[in-house]
Parts: C-alpha cells; sequence; structure tokens
RNA sequence: GGCCCCAUCGUCUAGCCUGGCCUAGGACACCGGGUUUUCAUCCCGGCAACAGGGGUUCAAAUCCCCUUGGGGUCACCA
C-alpha cells in the first residue's frame, strides 16, 4: 500500500502556539515534505466557550512566522457539524453508542465500549496495547450538538484519509478509545506516532514560570524563526550525525520518525540563545538589519540622523557580539543616544585608576584628526600617543572606551571612534575629565 | 490511586532494533590556554553519563525481569 502521506495539526484555538505545538506542527511539516506528502491544518474548535477567532489567527500568524505552510485548510471544526452528526447516527442505529440525561447539561451521546483489548502500532514506541473495558463508555456528543475531541478527531483523520497522526504523547492513553471509534466506524487504521513532550528547565511541564513558552513571545523577544525551528527540531529528533545547525532543506531531506526519540526534552534556553547568536552571525546584514529596526524604533533609536550605510557598519560590528535582537540595542545605544550610563566597575577600573594625561592627550590630538572615517589617521593618532607614554596600547584604549561608550566592551576601538564621530567623541572626552578624573 | 509511557554527561543527544568496533562520540554550559586594544568571534585542551539490582550470554549501554525515579492520562477540555 502506497498511498500519498497526509498528515494534520490540529490545534484548538484556546491560545497562543505553545512551544511543544509549534514543534508538533514542524515534525508534521518535516514528515509530510520528506515523503511528498499533504500538511493540512485543522482547527479544533468544538469547544465553543473557550474557542476564539483572535486565538485562530495566532497561532496562523505563528506558524507562517515560522514557516509551515500547510497545503490544505485550515478547516473548522465547528463547520463540520453535519459530517459529525451523521457519524453519531449511524453509531446510534447500530447500537454502538447511546443517549444520556443529564438533568442540568442535557442530552448527549455516549461512545458503548465493548470492553475488548485494543492494540496499535505506534512509530515511535512500537506496539502498544491496553485493555478498553478498564476504561468507560465516553461521550462523543456533547449536549450543545457539538462533538467530543475524541470523536471530531477520528472522524475527520477517518473522513480526511490521514496517514499518520503525529502528535505528542500525552495523547498517548487517549488513542485506545480513538482506535475504538476507527474500528466501530469502519475506518482503517491509521500509523501513530507519539513524540515525546517538551519540558520545562526542571523536568516538569512547561510553564510560564519557566520562561517564555509561546511561539509569539519568542519572536518578540528577538528569536529569528530558522533559529527556533532548528533548536526544537533537535528536541526529540535528531538527523543521526553530529551535525546542529542544520537547514529546512537538510531537516526536511534528512527527518524520519525511526529517529524520533522516546524521551521528553528540557528546555534549554541556553542552548536556544546559543544558536540565535549563530543564525544571527549567518545573516546577510540587510536582512538583519530590517529585522533589528523594530527593535530600535521600541527603544527610541530610530531619529533618523543615520544614514543606512552607517547602519550596516555599526550592525557588521556587532553581529558577532549579541544573541538576540533586543541585546543589539543594549550594546549599541550609546551611538545613538547622547545619555549614556557608564558602567561603575568599568569607570572605576579604567578612568580613576588610570593617568589623566593619556586622555588629555588624546582629546587634544583627536581634536587635530580630520578624517575620523579613516581607520589608519586614528590608529597612528592614538598610536603616537601610547608610544610618546611608553606605555601598552590598552592603557589608552579602554579609558577611551568607556569614556565614549561607559562601558569596558564594544567594538574595536578604530571602529567605535569611526561610527561615534569626532564630535560625539570629543564630547565624552571633555566630559569625562570634567566628570571623572 | 488505576492504566499507559519513559530512563546515556548539568542540558540536548549519538550508540540500543541487528550484543563484541564504547577505556561511550558530538553540541550547549562550565573551567583552562592561544589569538586580540577590551568584549565577542575563532582555535586548542579539560571536566562530566550508561538510575539501582537481578538474570541471559564467552561477551550487555545494547536483550529479559524487578525496584526506584520522572512524565502522561483518567471531563458533555482539546
Amino acid at each position: 500500500m502506497t498511498s500519498k502521506v497526509k498528515v494534520r495539526f490540529p490545534p484548538s484555538p484556546t491560545g497562543f502556539l505553545h512551544i511543544g505545538g509549534a514543534r508538533t506542527a514542524l515534525y508534521n511539516w518535516l514528515f509530510a515534505r520528506h515523503n511528498n506528502g499533504e500538511f493540512i491544518l485543522r482547527i479544533e474548535d468544538t469547544d465553543q466557550q473557550r474557542s476564539t477567532e483572535e486565538a485562530t489567527q495566532v497561532i496562523l500568524d505563528s506558524l507562517t512566522w515560522l514557516g509551515l505552510d500547510w497545503d490544505e485548510g485550515p478547516y473548522h471544526q465547528s463547520e463540520r457539524l453535519e459530517i459529525y452528526s451523521e457519524h453519531v447516527e449511524k453509531l446510534l442505529k447500530e447500537g454502538k453508542a447511546f443517549h444520556v440525561d443529564d438533568p442540568e447539561k442535557g442530552r448527549a451521546v455516549r461512545f458503548k465500549l465493548t470492553g475488548e483489548l485494543t492494540n496499535f502500532d505506534d512509530l515511535v514506541h512500537g506496539n502498544i496495547n491496553s485493555d478498553t473495558s478498564l476504561i468507560e463508555d465516553f461521550v462523543i456528543q456533547k449536549a450543545d450538538g457539538f462533538p467530543t475531541y475524541n470523536f471530531a478527531c477520528v472522524v475527520d483523520d477517518g473522513v480526511m484519509g490521514i496517514t499518520h497522526v503525529i502528535r505528542g504523547d500525552d495523547h498517548l492513553s487517549n488513542t485506545p478509545r480513538q482506535v475504538a471509534i476507527y474500528k466501530a466506524l469502519g475506518f482503517e487504521l491509521p500509523k501513530f506516532a507519539h513524540i515525546p513532550m517538551i519540558l520545562g528547565e526542571d523536568g516538569s511541564r512547561m510553564s510560564k514560570r519557566h520562561g517564555a513558552t509561546s511561539v509569539t513571545e519568542y519572536r518578540e523577544n528577538g528569536y529569528l524563526p530558522d533559529a527556533l525551528v532548528n533548536f526544537i527540531a533537535l528536541l526529540g529528533w535528531s538527523p543521526g550525525h553530529d551535525q546542529e545547525l542544520l537547514t529546512r532543506q537538510e531537516m526536511t531531506e534528512k527527518f524520519t520518525l525511526k529517529r524520533v526519540n522516546k524521551t521528553s526534552a528540557r528546555f534549554d534556553y541556553t542552548k536556544l540563545d546559543w544558536m540565535n547568536g549563530k543564525y544571527i552571525q549567518d545573516l546577510p546584514v540587510e536582512d538583519l538589519v530590517s529585522k533589528l529596526r523594530p527593535y530600535m524604533k521600541g527603544a527610541n533609536l530610530d531619529n533618523g540622523v543615520f544614514t543606512d550605510e552607517w547602519l550596516y557598519k555599526l550592525v557588521e560590528l556587532y553581529k558577532e557580539r549579541f544573541r538576540t535582537l533586543p541585546e543589539f540595542v543594549t550594546l549599541a545605544s550609546p551611538f545613538f543616544t547622547d545619555e549614556i550610563e557608564y558602567e561603575d566597575a568599568a569607570v572605576q577600573k579604567h578612568l580613576k585608576k588610570s593617568n589623566p594625561s593619556l586622555i588629555k592627550d588624546a582629546y587634544n590630538k583627536l581634536k587635530e584628526v580630520n578624517d575620523f572615517s579613516s581607520i589608519t589617521e586614528l590608529e597612528d593618532c592614538l598610536r603616537s600617543i601610547t608610544t610618546e607614554h611608553s606605555v601598552g596600547f590598552g592603557k589608552l584604549a579602554q579609558p577611551i572606551r568607556v569614556a565614549i561608550i561607559g562601558k569596558s566592551a564594544s567594538a574595536g576601538i578604530f571602529e567605535t571612534l569611526e561610527l561615534l564621530g569626532k564630535e560625539k567623541t570629543l564630547k565624552r572626552l571633555e566630559y569625562t575629565i570634567n566628570t571623572f578624573l
């Protein structure tokens, strides 16, 4: 049997897209692409109280941002009520389901379990057996006429011809119920693949206290979609070799369910930061700058007194020094604003204890440099001072750095001077001489 | 609690299916060293794991059982 692979991602629109859900979507997408199959999006909005239109939009946006495109859908279960009702009727007629009345909730339909042993094959766990006589007859149609999850999900997967159900292993214990419905309805069983869950850093279920849990937050916090995708792909799957930085193309080529783990993974924020930094380094400056702009705007660093060329240079210089987009803003703000924060430790170490005449010399000589865009001219200027005073270059570079940036770390000192420009440099040196020396 | 799933460095993992090539490999983090005007990058090196106990076998991280630990699930939520 070589029917075309067909998978689906079925979020319920009751909130944002959780990072775990994102990975489930990613694995489905990867599996579909690897097999030249189809990836279907289905909104499971059968909970009339909790489902919202906004949540649906947020989830769609998140998937799009991650670059996970779907081939069909999004279908909405709330628009497919007739289909479920037909199947409920069928079961009712065949005596496989029955009505139950609740004085408060109204009239619902329960599925009648026959109490047999079911087993199903799981592509990541192997064969799983269970005894449905241990399970209660469960509701498949609520009093409001909407189907319940376990029922709608099976009907849709059956009707849509889903070949592989790839989902979190929190659904493992639901599967026997669903298998029973597949059988009662006469649907062919799909292949199941229950992937391990993503836990918080301490091994417990991932929640807000662990840090960001939604794709939206990662986006806002300055992570790149490619980095996030690469990172979560590796949480439970490995390509089988030592390479960790993988393009979508490479992931698609390598992805198989066979290489998916059984063990739940903890979310390591530190490693994600490292990976994001890698992706930032590899991004062409133009792309990086356009991603940076919203953050600059948010911090009021977009006052427009600089040219694109200047900004490109600055970003290029700092590219290897930040791991998330907003970090750039923190590092580079002294270039945009005159309200510099002088770090206490840096001032103490490099200004208070330095030789005042060194900085005064620098001020006077830098004043004579006409062309701040000439690195060689700047270098000649500063080198001549350290030569005169017979000190190592660091003795001069560090105080200047702190004087003009406020921190003991920045890009190269000449490039920093160049990008800051003569006027600001002299102003800040003057301020330093008057204030700290 | 019943049922189900899982168990390799602190973390993500390779190896397990098809025992021997494993004195267990890689990455992040951490600690040293090198390069550099600082930081970062980059390069080199180091630390660090088969949960415990029984089997099976000439041989077990790999197969079996038990214990322990972790997770999931038991809704007219999905």
